[in-house]
RNA sequence: GUCCCGUUGGUCUAGUGGUUAGGACUCAGGAUUUUCAUUCCUGCAUCAGGGGUUCAACUCCCCUACGGGAUACCA
């Protein structure tokens, strides 16, 4: 429909996938389903230092349980490969060429050195940290002199020095930067490899990108990226940097304060549905006020124009309460499907797939973490143990006739259906004279572990007759 | 320090030049449930401050405060 409309989403292998990452890549996608447009994926990996084994293959793994599937990418290739940065170091050079050639980029052969004595001695003199373009105006014989010495040198950007920008932003509007302010942007290492910066830009036109869709950490990259657009008579792109995400102490969400990779959310049972509905809502709304949406109906609603200009803190406890609606909304058997994961895992063998059901059904109601869902199967898996107070209630009179009167009503009856079990809750009371609180948390511990839980009936048909029998037998003194 | 951006209850947010400023989470109380949980109802609490503009400002403008981001041969 809108093949003109082009995004990506461009993280660097570093680690795992970060939730606001995450959110990146979902409004990039979404935008995309919105308008019809490509949604490309682009690995930039040009920092050789900060080189994760297998972050890639996670990324591609994460993106793929959240359902962000992309149409161009790894593995994808459109005519606009390769999609990895590292592979594409030709391109920038030529490009490098091209600049250097206009007078728009020259070669700083500045050591770390001499950098860190030029920051400490600006900032003395209460100056910025900007590089102070000692190397912009080397003479030819000068810049070949370093060569023959092979010294290594940089390839940096020719900023104007006076003046300012104005760009149009689509959260923020309109912007300004004087640029007496931008520092001369390292493009090419030492070694070789592009700056984000370069490789941003390039692959951005060269991919044909539409729209910038970023964190707000780049916007005061702005300028420079506008530069060299120019610098290039290049048409940039639209530009749309997103709020951040924060602590609740409202600085940049970061690992210190707690889990911020997708994958942990993950793996702690959070859903993928709930992840994907709640970081939607982390700064975009749509009028009104829904708040439950699914993949595609955000896919239907999203608009760039509705994202807010402010961070948001990322609680957990509102995380908490919609994974908890997903969890009792979401089809028994998808949640089923989800929860053996952790059944594995506590190594609780699943007998029937319908107790099973039943199971992470009780569960279901009372957790709001999937990985929870074990703690409520425990009574089921394990013996169960009672502490000094359980036993006084289990040995009372009462429970012990309670008890035995059970025992004889089930052991010759064929079956124990939900029918038996609530006439025999009615001849206790009739005919033993127990009822309330002397009736259901006697029952209840002696079957479950515990006098606060799900229904006897629910308990009694997942437990089943036999095991009824035992764990009657196993309170009588 | 400098530059840039932001500010609706504790948190996520809806909203308009004239509204009793709406919803959600949390918290408190209550109802339902044999219990727990679920569910439902009720309540607490907000337009950062100060100046303008205007008949009228939470909404538009300016200043201040506060918060955040950027200030790397990381992205």
């Amino acid at each position: 429909m809108n093949n003109k409309i082009r995004v990506r989403f461009a993280p660097s292998p570093t680690g795992n996938l970060h939730v606001g990452s995450l959110r990146t890549a979902l409004y990039n996608y979404l935008y995309a389903k919105k308008v019809g447009g490509k949604f490309i994926l682009r690995i930039e990996d040009t920092d050789q230092t900060r080189y994760v084994d297998g972050a890639v293959e996670n990324l591609f793994i994460t993106l793929k349980k959240m359902g962000l599937e992309y149409d161009e990418g790894p593995g994808e290739n459109g005519k606009f490969g390769p999609y990895y940065q590292s592979k594409r170091t030709e391109i920038y050079n030529k490009y490098v060429q091209e600049l250097l050639d206009k007078g728009k980029a020259y070669k700083c052969f500045c050591t770390s050195e001499i950098l860190d004595k030029m920051r400490k001695e600006r900032k003395a003199n209460g100056l910025d940290t900007r590089y102070d373009g000692r190397c912009r105006n080397l003479t030819e014989k000068e810049i070949n002199d370093h060569l023959q010495n092979g010294d290594k040198y940089v390839i940096r950007l020719k900023i104007p020095q006076d003046g300012e920008i104005t760009f149009y932003d689509i959260v923020r509007d309109k912007v300004t930067f004087p640029w007496n302010m931008i520092d001369d942007q390292v493009l090419v290492k030492s070694d070789g490899f592009p700056t984000y910066h370069l490789a941003n830009v390039i692959d951005d036109h060269l991919m044909e990108i539409s729209h910038v869709i970023r964190g707000e950490e780049w916007l005061s990259s702005v300028p420079k990226h506008l530069f060299l657009y120019e610098s290039f008579g290049w048409k940039p792109p639209k530009m749309c940097h997103l709020p951040l995400l924060l602590n609740p102490d409202k600085s940049k969400l970061s690992k210190r304060q707690g889990d911020v990779a997708v994958e942990d959310f993950l793996n702690k049972g959070y859903l993928p549905e709930t992840l994907i509905n709640f970081v939607a809502l982390l700064g975009w709304h749509a009028p009104g006020n829904e708040e439950f949406y699914t993949l595609s109906e955000l896919g239907k609603v999203f608009s760039l124009k509705r994202i807010n200009k402010s961070g948001s803190v990322f609680d957990i406890e509102k995380l908490n309460w919609m994974n908890g609606q997903y969890l009792r909304n979401i089809d028994l058997k998808v949640i089923g499907e989800y929860a053996k994961t952790y059944f594995k895992k506590a190594g609780y063998h699943i007998p029937n797939e319908k107790h099973y059901l039943e199971l992470v059904d009780i569960a279901r109601s009372r957790i709001h973490k999937l990985d929870e869902v074990t703690e409520f199967a425990k009574p089921f898996f394990s013996e169960l143990k009672f502490t000094d107070d359980d036993k006084a209630i289990l040995g009372t009179e009462s429970s012990q006739r309670l008890f035995k009167f059970w025992i004889d009503n089930i052991i010759d009856s064929p079956k124990l259906d939900e029918e038996l079990i609530n006439e025999l809750l009615r001849r206790s009371t009739q005919e033993l004279e127990i009822k309330g609180k002397n009736l259901y948390p006697p029952l209840r511990l002696a079957l479950y572990g515990s006098a606060h839980g799900p229904e006897l009936p629910t308990i009694m048909d997942i437990l089943e007759k036999e095991k009824v029998l035992t764990r009657f037998n196993n309170v009588i003194t």
